[in-house]
DNA sequence: GATGAATGAGTTTTCATTCAT
DNA sequence: GATGAATGAAAACTCATTCAT
């Protein structure tokens, strides 16, 4: 999928690229804890360069503005996180395995990664919404690609007689999704009150057995 | 518990005290398409004034300052879509019914008042977040009062052997919370597209009807 | 000097023209106490209107504006205390009795009218200086005379070789005021150290007996 | 009480600091003729950025804000000025031309700083004066020490029976600092009628030598 | 004649971005 | 190539003043 050009780019970056890239990815990850602590229009650009420990000049060499800078924060994260969800569900061979399996690694994603995850709902749901058109346009995108697959578990376990035709493989993808995201965010606001589920099967058991018949 | 003249009062307002309910009510209805459009900090109060015609000294009569006409806003709309939601599920007998109902309301919520749902959300993850605690914490708080009449039904409907207990009830309701609002959230995001279940039934069979089993 | 129109004004004033100047007098007292505390520029002339009971509109039907009302106040107190001061010099008979009731006056009038004090030094170095220069003319120009009141003493008394020519007449005056205006404002600025000499003689007789010979 | 560094550093500021120190000079310079001008409340930091030649964002790196501005004026030129006055007195051997050399020094500060004058007392008495609690403080405090050094030669002459027991010590001081103060002031006001004494000795003298006896 | 709601010009301050060194 | 001083547009908020009722 990667060019010839970028492949062997990648193989061999050469000592200044490496220490580029370590620039790089210092100035995302002081933008990352900022933005996440204080939201985007409460981060100035000094700050970020300041924590990075770079002069605010080096940070637009780097980054064309702040909205660049804070898009390929987003974006190099929901990439990340898209990628190791559908690798997630891949990795195991029957249905719901493959869904306890989904459930698992979103949960490690919310626990380990949370000043990304509230920069990602933010995003959805907020401000820029309207004005960073282009970013959320990808993210919706990678989301959507994400419930293809999980509908896809729903659809080959339809086919298999091991799930009910109770709905449409992708509602219930959308409703696994949803459920999974509700249980994770009330995690995500009261850490320490466990309120989540001791183990993500019980997430799966509310859709696998009904509540009825 | 109000008194003869609060009553008399509220049933005549004066002329003057209906007039300034509406200017506030234009000015937050301004604020609330525009907030929602671009979101809180790319809104300036002479926007607000302007677009609501008023001059923005006025705007300073009704709020005291910006934080305050957005948490004017939120908290308003928040106290009644609480209010609504709590009363649909109290308004039918069976537990099914009300379950139905609840996802019934809620989606009429989100239908007609769009642009609150967005500043509803973009407020529960988005920037303000730690800023304006207060706010938060009061959604929260309704959040947390409709769950608990949410688990109620279901408590009720396991204790009358209607429900199977395949989970905790308070558990149940961030399900059905989660789904709902999953689904009205596609809806919300390409409301051309109908990819919204026909009718609300469709939602509540996913929890009702198991997969497996 | 007053013309019969003026005059007759003055013994018959009307009902209303009485409630009228009652009026006036009530809202530069309000104004007085809020300039003395927290200055012009600190002071809104809504502030003004509501401690003087009334409302804003009526306030301007009295003075024109901001400047107008300040102008009147100041103006009004420094006649009166121009007008006393130049009674108590002419109020005895031997020219130490007349400085020494000077010092009496000035000192009472310091005392009792801390506010005002204030607001007429801050007037005479502060702010307002060169914008408001007609007011700064007209309180100058009553300084002066009070200084041509006060030299006419020294002058009088050294004709009689009662005062030995130690200084122009003038500079005397000049003197005298300073000194006692220096020992005063002491006194004003923390009148609980009695700093202030006992009685007024011990100013004076800085100026009557000389350091030397 | 400075270390080599900290001498060496003073003796050859790097460019950078040379440019800074400039910078900040004519900062505090426009600000001063504006302030004394018009008053601390007519003028606009754009105004001072602007005469200065500067840009308003760069007035705000040197001074976080309008009275931090302000402060930094009048104390730095308080300081100055008190340390003048208390090196005049002490020049001299006899009291006489130590208080001599006092009312020339006095002289010439007000000769030469005319705007800063203006301000310093528009300060002592003016609006800022509840509102700035500290700076007032600092200028009081300068003040009495001025005065102390001035009454310590009084109640030197007397200690070796050079002047007359006529006043307290402190008082006479008191008395010199208005007398001079007030003479000072007329030729700040008209500095073209040459109202003001030819020489400081006819100001002494009329402490020095008494009206009577 | 009194009232006080409405007005909007004007002020302080911040911060993304540029560019000379 | 990195730096960070300088820039100035833009935003929140205040308050003297007006005028319809």
């Amino acid at each position: 999928m990667q060019n010839e050009y970028l492949v062997r780019h990648k193989k061999r970056p050469s000592r200044r690229e490496r220490e580029k890239a370590r620039q790089r990815r210092d100035m995302l990850e002081a933008a990352l804890i900022l933005f996440s602590e204080k939201g985007y229009h409460n981060v100035t650009m000094h700050e970020i360069a300041s924590k990075a420990e770079f002069a605010i000049g080096t940070l637009y060499k780097f980054f064309r503005n702040k909205e660049d800078l804070y898009k390929a924060l987003i974006l190099e994260k929901t990439e990340a996180f898209h990628a190791a969800i559908v690798e997630a569900i891949g990795e195991h061979d029957g249905e719901v395995d493959r869904l306890r399996n989904y459930i698992r690694v979103k949960s490690e994603i919310f626990r380990v990664h949370v000043p990304v995850i509230r920069l990602y709902f933010s995003e959805q749901y907020g401000e820029s919404f309207n004005l960073m058109a282009e970013l959320n346009d990808r993210i919706r995108q990678r989301h959507e690609e994400s419930l293809k697959v999980l509908a896809d578990v729903f659809e080959s376990g339809m086919r298999k007689n091991r799930f009910r035709r109770i709905a449409d493989p992708h509602a219930l993808a959308v409703a696994l999704d949803g459920i999974s995201t509700a249980f994770l965010f009330r995690w995500l606001e009261k850490p320490e009150e466990r309120t989540f589920p001791e183990d993500p099967e019980a997430i799966l058991d509310i859709l696998l057995k009904g509540l009825v018949d």
